[in-house]
DNA sequence: TGCTATGATTAACACGCGTTAGTAACGCGT
DNA sequence: ACGCGTTACTAACGCGTGTTAATCATAGCA
């Protein structure tokens, strides 16, 4: 083991500069003038010993540890069958790197104290924090907002001033039903992707509603159950649907990992999709256009998600006022065959 | 903002001590005697002024970033469609969270510099580094060797001398593939799940050809197709496969992902899966119980991989050597009726 | 009274870097 | 000779903690 770690001492001496001189030149100081000579030296001496600057000195003296945490609050259980989830770290990692700034990641269950990450905050571990899936009852964001510590919401709470980035659930959710509609259906169930503690949720259920009431269809709460993220919920409550004496023609499943355990159901109780029931869902995941049959969704824009959310808070750090604080992508429904459309 | 920051020194003074005597109470330093009265004095203190310790501090003085580094070799592209990921990232966390220990995540691109990783070893901001999907032309490892650094790898690197976990693929894919043949199939084509760079996928290949060996059907290579990781390539080796003279009753996919794009080829063929065409996939992933038919499917023990993966790193971290550096575990074949045994 | 053993606490240095305030050298004009 | 600005650099402090070596009080023992 070269146990014999290369300091900027080591560099200053190298290039017969003090390391104050190193610091300059290593980290493009503005408003300081070096000799592009003495700027080369330093360069060639850091670049032959090897040079990499101690992220811990750094971190301490800067008070940046550059690096950003992304914060997960579901279960574990939850988040095992979130495939999006990969989708969104690759893309921040991407959008961060430029910056030289890296990931944290910590997963908040709901069962121990939700508070856990302010640790993160308060042990300056992290610059910014990323919130995934925030909820309404989390008093930990208060704090954060209160100390105006960088926090980007992925996902809104209705009524504060966090930036967010998100999409239009309601206006989704009502295309999706909205379509159902246009193919005749007017007997429609809907699954929530979450309880309604989900601000998501919550918006995918009113535009489900705002749907019906659009088509002057009435809403009946009998044909509303609530999923819980996984397909194990979807397959439950879709068989609580059909042994329901309530009769229903289509679904809209507001998760497609739960519109897949709703189909698995769907199927056990000797059903077709979409003939005796169709089904839509939401997301749309990779697998949605691989399943039998496809399964039509609201494309979600994971990729852009994410990048907006990373760019977001790169500004936000580097102390540049973000032109807009909450950003709305729009989403896309995706007709494939479960919904009838194309039976 | 509260911008006063909470140092020992604080703590300290509040509690009549030195602010050695503080650390000493607080990291509970061996050897060293403390009266029961000053450490209660301390404690409370810490207490009651909310005192966390500066992380970026304590990494410098001690020399531990209390961080452990999750390297995926992949690429964005295959990250995105596997979803297990989801699935050891949340039991490492659990695992190391007693430690008081956090991850950091980064993706290495192929076509950037392999080497990445690296500067987080150089800069000391991680403890350790995990690394899924060793690829054997990866020469930083072997720089992490040379330097003893921390290292355990999810995967296999034959001939290697790093602590790793992993599953004996090859006797699984065997496994698998027997009980294809135990269902009086002889034509069993294989898809693999990746290309032969990865060691799994060699692995799975050469269990597929010991199975067909021991039941004496002869290897034909055009029944031999390779994925690419995710659903998009299982549908195109699969329709190369129909579209092929060869005629083949089951399909042994060597990944649940791939499977299920194989699944919608064999769909769109207008063939039924098992009726015309068996089909087993490998991973065991959250969905495969809930496809259209249920995926027979090799279940792999996410959970325990990461947790003794975790496990192995905390006790190498501390100096502990670990009874042995390399684990496999042991995998069981879920059988669903893709196969055609639950018709 | 001295002298040692021991239990409790602390002064002081180290960790590696960012950064402010200050210096030294060098023209250039009077 | 002096002043003055500009360029190119550096001494020295601070970031907040871990840790070693030293100090101080106390008690036991002759």
């Amino acid at each position: 083991m070269s146990n014999k770690r290369v300091t900027s001492q080591d560099v200053a001496d190298l290039a017969g500069v003090s390391r104050t001189t190193v610091s300059f030149v290593l980290n493009n100081v503005e408003g300081v003038q070096i000799s592009e000579a003495t700027r080369q030296r330093v360069i060639d001496a850091a670049d032959e010993l090897g040079y990499v600057p101690d992220a811990a000195a750094q971190a301490l003296a800067s008070r940046r540890s550059q690096i950003i945490g992304l914060v997960l609050t579901r279960s574990p259980h939850h988040i095992a069958s979130d495939a999006y989830i990969t989708q969104l770290l690759d893309e921040l990692i991407e959008v961060v790197r430029p910056h030289r700034i890296r990931m944290m990641i910590d997963i908040v269950q709901s069962h121990h104290q939700k508070e856990a990450y302010l640790e993160l905050v308060r042990a300056k571990r992290i610059d910014g924090i990323l919130l995934s899936g925030p909820r309404i009852d989390d008093e930990a964001l208060q704090t954060l907002a209160d100390e105006k510590f960088p926090t980007v919401l992925m996902g809104q709470l209705p009524g504060s001033q966090f930036c967010c980035v998100d999409i239009d659930n309601r206006a989704a959710a009502k295309t999706a039903v909205a379509h159902l509609v246009s193919l005749g259906h007017t007997r429609i169930a809907c699954i929530t992707n979450a309880q309604l503690s989900y601000t998501a949720a919550v918006d995918r259920l009113a535009g489900y509603r705002d749907a019906l009431d659009e088509a002057g269809i009435p809403f009946d709460p009998d044909l509303v159950q609530h999923g819980d993220f996984d397909m194990q919920s979807g397959y439950d409550r879709m068989i609580d649907l059909l042994d329901s004496p309530k009769a229903m023609t289509a679904v809209f499943v507001a998760s497609d990992t739960v519109a897949l355990g709703a189909k698995a159901a769907i199927r056990q109780k000797g059903l077709k999709v979409p003939a005796d029931i169709a089904l839509v869902g939401f997301d749309d995941l990779p697998f949605a256009r691989y399943t039998d049959p496809p399964l039509t969704s609201i494309r979600l824009p994971f990729a852009e998600l994410a990048r907006k959310a990373g760019e977001m808070m790169i500004n936000i750090i580097n102390n540049i006022q973000p032109d807009c604080r909450q950003i709305i992508l729009d989403t896309q429904i995706q007709v494939r065959e479960s919904c009838g459309a194309r039976a």
